[in-house]
Formats: structure tokens, sequence, C-alpha cells
DNA sequence: GATGAATGAGTATTCATTCAT
DNA sequence: GATGAATGAATACTCATTCAT
């Protein structure tokens, strides 16, 4: 649907923005129970237009992921040089699952009951992670068996560990993003 | 519905255990989105008979996780007096959470949203985990500041990040466990 | 159940005393929705025990038409002397119906749709008011097309009408009773 | 959710009148308790469709009540000018409700407990009867303190009193309507 | 291209009635 | 005789997805 050669047309490229934007919000608030009639409602479009752009409610959690996981890519290429890049990129990350219940979401499913463009994102934000990871280990910084998937999944971890506690202590995400970390490195 | 004075009629004894086991089953595999249906049949009985026992499906998964709670302080109450009872225990929960999906959802919901029930529950876990963490904090081996809340939602934490490898690394819940144990250690 | 010569035993028919009683104490506040469950707990008993008086529900609530009949007809009777017999009866009924809901919505039921017990009930209802009607209408003070049948119809009209303003205005019944028995008289 | 500006589809009105016209039968049959399905089925679309056009069954049946009140106050204001127009009126609802059971079901309803816009239609009708019965009131026709609400109530119970009678006496509806107009009249 | 109308499978819950204890 | 445990049909409502307009 967007894939293929072809450019877009300028009224489709907005259209899909403004759809994706909207997505972005409403899976965030909702997760991914969040429905497509919301999303289109969000988005000022007809939910046959959603479809137009994403073959299935599936395809567009999973643009959103990627988006997100951009985000997180990003943010791991520019942490890359300061010493503290893997602690900084998982308190990063933490705090924008909290930000974005259904990107997490969809990275808790298992491998084989992901979609295929989820699983490419998320090879994609393991493999910024262990770039991160490798310097880290090389520097004898973090334990020689400490992975990228690992800080991937940790983080994760650390955000659902966090996330009951929102209203009572909104910083438990940081808070234990630091332990985890802690937990990675050598003693 | 049972807790009052008279006795169980010895039938109803039956058919509640193998609610209660199709229940903690079908919760295991499917969590919380199992329907009641599933479960009744997978019990052999009929959908009534789950509502005779259980007023709504809430209150079943209630009894679930107060099982699963049960289990989970009984464990606690016996490692106390070992050394590493904290790391043990951590081990311990994330194995059972990986058995119940249905026990962990339930403990992801905010205070707000959960069942009375569950809360109590919860709380009866955070009072036995802090009975482990107090005993770690005096003897100096972990970290001031860390809590018996915190050993139990770095422990969902844990099973999270571990969940997904599941089938690909299927000792990852105990390894996160010691990872996130080894963080809240005294450095 | 009760019909065949046998007489029953005592405390049968203490147990038969208190479930009537309880039945037409929670079918005059709820209706023929009432629950079988909420009337066997009033009355103290099982539900199994409200099945073997009555082998259903519509039998029982037959049993608690007849006895408001009874009521009915016994007014009636003893009203049948008096000048004024007929509005007072329609007064009387409108009032009764106020209070026992199941029963006029039993009497509602058309003739093929009504419990064969509710029909006789209806019946001897019917018989008391044509006493009470052929005495109004001798004396020239009612329509001679006027029936015992419309009496009661139109009493249970007058309920009708009246019931959903009990709240703001109490004594609708009696008004429109009234108002009622004036369409009846000649002019 | 069709109210504001935009028309209908073709298509979708349609499909609307055909709900609606099913609903009107289905619910002139059996009531308020007429089920979704049934609707549904008459009407030949989807139980999806029926929740499209109307949020929830409730608003379904209000809007077949409202049909009715527009025919009623439209019969109302038609025979305004006659001499006989409120025994006229009264004949007329009385026959309508024979013809559509849940309208004066849901009219039974107290205050409280009716839907909001059947309240709206309620008090739309009471004004209809009302206009008609003050014109009757100062030409000194009817008594003093008889209001259009007694009108509309007294003949929602000229309807109940005439409705077990349907198949013995089709005109009981009619010769009751007249029964309690003349119990209206000054004397 | 866009829209939103239509679909129907899926789900928790209620309750009269039956029957084993 | 009495009990209450078990049953399962019945019902309103949701939502991703398809397709006529």
């Amino acid at each position: 649907m967007a894939e293929p050669g072809r450019p877009m047309r300028a009224d489709a490229v907005r259209t899909r923005k403004a759809l994706v934007a909207a997505a972005a919000e409403v899976f965030a608030e909702s997760g991914v129970d969040a429905t497509v009639a919301e999303i289109a409602t969000r988005a000022g479009i007809g939910k046959g237009t959603v479809f137009r752009h994403f073959p299935t409610k599936d395809d567009l959690l999973a643009a959103i992921v990627a988006a997100a996981v951009d985000e997180l890519v990003a943010e791991a290429d520019r942490l890359a040089p300061r010493d503290d890049a893997l602690p900084a990129f998982m308190r990063f990350s933490a705090d924008l699952y909290a930000r974005n219940r259904a990107v997490v979401e969809a990275l808790d499913r298992a491998g084989a009951d992901r979609h295929p463009k989820v699983q490419a994102e998320v090879e994609r934000l393991v493999a910024a992670a262990e770039r991160l990871t490798e310097r880290a280990r090389d520097a004898g910084v973090v334990r020689a068996d400490v992975r990228g998937l690992d800080v991937v999944q940790l983080t994760c971890g650390v955000h659902h560990a966090a996330a009951p506690l929102a209203r009572t202590e909104p910083d438990a995400g940081q808070r234990y993003a630091d332990l985890v970390y802690a937990g990675l490195r050598v003693t």
C-alpha cells in the first residue's frame, strides 16, 4: 500500500500523516485495544480510509511501533558517544513506553505472534541497543553476557514494573531503570 | 457464597475445584481475556455453574490470583531463614508468573482499576516481600531504599521482560531475576 | 400438589404459608419479573421447595392472584348492602392493585395466555363484580349495558392510569376510580 | 447520529426506514421485551446495523414512541376545531395503543424510569391533550379539575382495560373510551 | 479516492427448572 | 421431604473489516 515505487499523492501523504499522528495518540492513551473508529474520528477521516492506508489494525499499530523505534534508535545513536549511553537509553526507553502503552504491548508479544513488521522493528531496536551494549561490554562496564536484546527486554520490564505506580510515584520508571542498569554492571 | 458458616456440599466442592483448576489453566494460557465459556468447557461444567460459584468473571480471576498469592507468600515464608531468600523468592515469583499469565496481568492493573480482592492480595504479597526485603536491608545486603513493593513490581517486570523469550530462551526469567536482584544489592 | 384429598403435614402447611406470604410480598414489589430465588430467600426456604409446592412460577403467581381475588371478593360481599358499593369496590380494587403489581399484571394477560387458575379466579372476581353491578343496574344507577366484566377491566385500567403518577399524586387511583365510576352512571 | 447537519445517505435512509418499520411492528406485537435480533431479522438487516442507527434498544423504542406521539399530536391538532375533539382523541389514542403495545408500555413507566426522549414525547403528548382539554373545560363541557395529563393517563388506562378483551370484543377500546370520557363530563 | 453503512461473530450474565445429595 | 447445585437457552451490545455509493 505504501511500499511500491509509486510516489504518494500530496493529499494522501497529508491524510496518512494525520492518521498516523491520531493513531499514535489514541494507541498511546488506550493501548492496543484502541478502536479504529476512535482513531479515524481523531484523525478527522473515515474508517474506510484507515483501511486504505493500512490493511489491518495491526498494520497500523506496526507503523506506530516503527515510528517509536525510529525515535528510540535515533536517541541511541545520539547517546552513543556518551559514557552513560546505556543507562540514559534505558531511561529514555522506559519513558517512551510510559507515554505509548501500545508500543510496549506490541513488543510484549512473543516472536511468533508478532506482526512481521513489528518483528523487523524490534530487530532494528535490538541492533541499536546492541551497539550501545557492545561498547559498554568492551569497556568492561557491563557484564560480558549482557546482550542488546537483554537491554531491550529488561527495559520493557522496567516499564511494566513502574506502570502501576504511575499515579503514586511518577518517577518509578527512572528509578527502576537505574536499578536494573545497576544489575547489568560488573561488580 | 462459600465463606459463611455452613460447609460446602461434597459435590459442590468437587465442582469448584474443577472450576478453579480449569480457570487457572485457561487464564494461564490465554490471560485475562480467557472466556468464561472456555473455562466452563475445560472444567466440564455448564456456564451457569461458573457464575453460581463466582458472581463475575473478575471474581473468578481474583480467586485465581489469591491462590497464586497464597503460593507466593508460603514460599516467601519458607525461604525467609535462608541467606538468599530474596533472590530465590524473585526467581520463584518470576517462574510462577510465567506459568500464570493472568495473575501478572491482574497485578499489572493500577490500584484504582484493581478488583478489591486482588488489591488485598497484592497487599498481602507486598507484605511478604517486605519481610524478606527488610531482613536483607538490615543485613546491609540490599540498598536502603529498596522496599517490598519494589521487589514485587520489579519481579513482575522480570516476567514481562522474559516472557517474549520463552520459546527461545526458557531460562530467561531466572537469568533476569538474578540480574535485577544484582541491581538491588549494595555495591 | 395440593389438590388431592390427602391433608398436608403440619410443617408443610407452615412452609407453604411462609412461601405464599413471601411470594405475595416479592411479587407486590417487583411484579411478575420477581425471581424465584428472591422469593425462596424471603421465605427462608430452598428454591427446590418452591417448586415442590408449585410446579412452575406461574402456578405460584396464580396462587397469589387467587389470594388477592379472595380479598376482593370478600370486600365486594361486605360492601354489597351499601348504596355506594360499586364505587367503593372500585376504589378498593384500585388500591389493592397498586399494592400488588403482579396481580394486575397477571390479570392483564388476555384470556388465552392466562394461566387456567388465574382464568378461574378472574371469573370469580367478575362474578362478584357482576353481583354489585346488577344491583346498581337494577336500581337504575348505572347504565344498562355495564357488566361486571367491564367494572373489573376498567378498574384495572384505573390502576394503570394512576400508577405512573404514584410518586407525584398518590391519590390518583382514588380520583380516577371515582371519575371512571361517574362514567358508568346514568346521566 | 442522524440529527446534525449532513443529510443521510440514500441507502442508510432506506435501511433506517425498514428498521423503524420492523421495530414498530415487532414492538407492537411483543411489547418492550421484543428482541433486537427479531427486529433485525424482520427488517432484513444485521443486528449490528440496528445499533448503528440506535445506540441502545431503548433509543430505538424511544424513536417508535416518538413516531406514535407524532401521530397522536397530529390527530389532536386535526380534531381541535371539532366539538367532540376530546372523546374522538381518546378513541383514536386507545386504538393506536391497541396497535402498539410497546408505546403504551413505554408510557407506563414512571417519570424517573423513563428514557429522556420518551419523557419529552410524553410531555408533548400531554401538552396536545391539554390544549383539547382546556377548550372543553372553558366550554363547560368537562369538569374543571380535569387536566391534559389525566386525559392521557386515563386513555392509557382505557387501553389496558380493553386489551385483554381484544379477542372477544374488539370494540371494547372504543366503548371504554366513551365511558371514561363520560366520567369527565360535567353532570 | 474517500466515506461511512452494513455485517455478524463473540461475550458476560440471568434465571426458571431439574435432580443428585 | 427439603435443599441448593447444576444447567443452558436467551440477550444486549462491540468492533474489525468489507463494499456500495
